[in-house]
DNA sequence: ACAAGCGGGACTACCCGTTGTT
DNA sequence: AACAACGGGTAGTCCCGCTTGT
């Protein structure tokens, strides 16, 4: 094998990233991480510079892997269906579909977690925080405009607050989990938000 | 008032609270807390055995904060209209009110807050905030019951759930609003929480 | 005795300047110093906010202390003769007097030392150092300035450069008796110093 | 030239040069000196075993620097006149010109620099310094002898102490003209060691 | 001849908590 | 009730130098 150091630091990345989740970033200690994949200081910083290297590189990994989620669970929903208001209904099932089967790791939202310690990262992670977010909503706000065109909705709503929703019920539905110890939460909570869909969009 | 301790424990109460929604419980020092107040650590200590005293404390008066919120808000709506559904989407009303309310300090959620560093505290900690999410889910549950027996649901749901999702869309509202620097999408998401009930127990 | 942390403080300014005298600022950590006195880092950084500001404060002191020399020398040798060149010569002399006392502990100039190590240091400091040479200058400078109004010297001279070269003899003779392992080398080299001043100054 | 390692040491051994008179041996880091020349770890331990031997080799080369200029100044004086007396004066002379020259890069003494970390380097090192400084000691003390020969002198003097003074003037000289940021300092301050030499020797 | 990965330890800085004093 | 001094430990960062590979 030769030398190379990307499994070492992809080694870093992951124990860090499952301890932040659940002491935060702050509350990690390098030295926390570092034990669990039995390596030293000196691996550490020669892979990242300082502990705050480190949290961004984890969160433009996390924001991929996101983004990744997002685009397949699109890309499956238009190939299945047609109907605009269909294909938004089923994108949400294909989400629900993947949270039912988060149990194990323990979940958690890297982009939550950084936001409740916001103070602790600079402009560069939040950037990419809130470029996650507002991707999240630019897609699915586009899906909602698209079946409110095909069919108009119940009541007046605006796309993008409808698109928000989907994210705000995610994010509030993991920490609901966690606190009350129920992994099925987030699935249960996403059928909700798809029932609203469902209802906004339904025959009258 | 006499010049008792009372008015100290507070002062170095909000100081922790302001900062622990800032930079986490972990990323926020007692001495930067104290640095807040101008004291020194003997004012601390002698009013907080440790520090996860002071996190005890601050969200045991966080939780008696949240209930008085939540009190106040059902039986306003219980005052205001005798039908069961209308007392549900008025109850809603009443919080989005509060909630456009909110702007300035920028607001969080020590809940929150502290599962996101959950491995940080101990039992009674969490007991005090899952007992804080089952109150609501709880009084919020009965409420939707009245409203499912008054007048039947377009689709079949679980009142529990209906409820959780009530706290999974302030949680996860205060986390984008603060990321997009938007004030006002909490009230805008209960609103889409309040359409969605509206929908669920509307006319056909 | 009340807890006066000034006794503390001193004793750890006292052995810090004797170990950077000897191993230059970077080469003397924390810890070193903080042995000798037997104390523990938290006794350090509630004196000093960094070792940054331990440096601020030694050579604001040793700048003190420097000045006190310099006072002393002039005031002694004004109240000694009222003869101008008398006056510069005897300066030097007392000078020399207090070099040959210089043995024990050993010597070395702070001034010095730092400008070996110049990047090391912020401006404040460099600052301080810059004003104690400056001060050295202008006020031998004047002293040498009144000989030269009361007796035209042999050459034609600056009298701020004839001021420096005290300096420049003392501070050069330091390194010397430092490598040379010869204390005396400072109180001849203030001779020859003086010397200069007397074939200056002297009948033709 | 072939591409032999050569180059490389030389170019480690110019960065660490010029980055240890700004920072002092300690406050440069090995790693600071490969940034500088853009090589890593390998090539530096390839050429120096250690930090130490770096020094060592780093004085060495200095100290050939050094005599060389000696060297050339005196035989350059001894080749334009024959007077003992002159000659010494031309010498002086010769390094007040070579003085002057030296404006950018800011100049400095690494045998000053490494005796204000003394205790840093082991006896090899302070042995090449010491024989650098008895070498211009016992060199110019021969010509104080033959000039003094030559011409008696107005003061009775040691030839030692005056040949002393050059060496102490220099670097005093070097300090000075750093913390003043006065690039001419030194040849200033050759010029009086010069007058003195003329007014001991000068006619009476 | 040089690059990269990494060990192990030292460094500064800061942490929480105790003690003595007022 | 509050302050200043301080202990003891840990945090993040950087250090030097060894090893492995090309």
């Amino acid at each position: 094998m030769p030398r190379d150091g990307t499994e070492t630091r992809t080694l870093i990345m992951d124990a860090a990233q499952e301890l932040i989740l659940q002491h935060g970033f702050a509350g990690t200690s390098v030295d926390a991480i570092l034990e669990r994949v039995s390596l030293t200081k000196g691996a550490f910083f020669h892979h990242f510079r300082s502990k705050g290297e480190l949290a961004q590189a984890l969160i433009e990994r996390f924001a991929a892997a996101d983004e990744a989620v997002l685009r397949s669970a699109l890309e499956r929903s238009e190939r299945l269906t047609r109907d605009p208001v269909q294909r938004l209904l089923l994108f949400v099932s294909l989400l629900e579909e993947q949270a039912a089967a988060l149990i194990e790791p323990y979940p958690g939202c890297l982009f939550a977690s950084f936001c409740h310690e916001a103070q602790l990262f600079d402009e560069d992670v939040h950037g990419v925080i809130r470029a996650g977010f507002e991707h999240w909503q630019a897609e699915v706000s586009a899906r909602v405009r698209a079946a409110m065109a095909h069919r108009p909705p119940r009541l007046e709503v605006s796309p993008d607050d409808v698109a928000a929703m989907l994210t705000a019920v995610v994010e509030g539905a993991f920490i609901l989990s966690r606190s009350l110890n129920d992994a099925a939460l987030l699935a249960r909570q996403l059928r909700h938000y798809r029932n609203y869909l469902e209802l906004l969009f339904g025959d009258p």
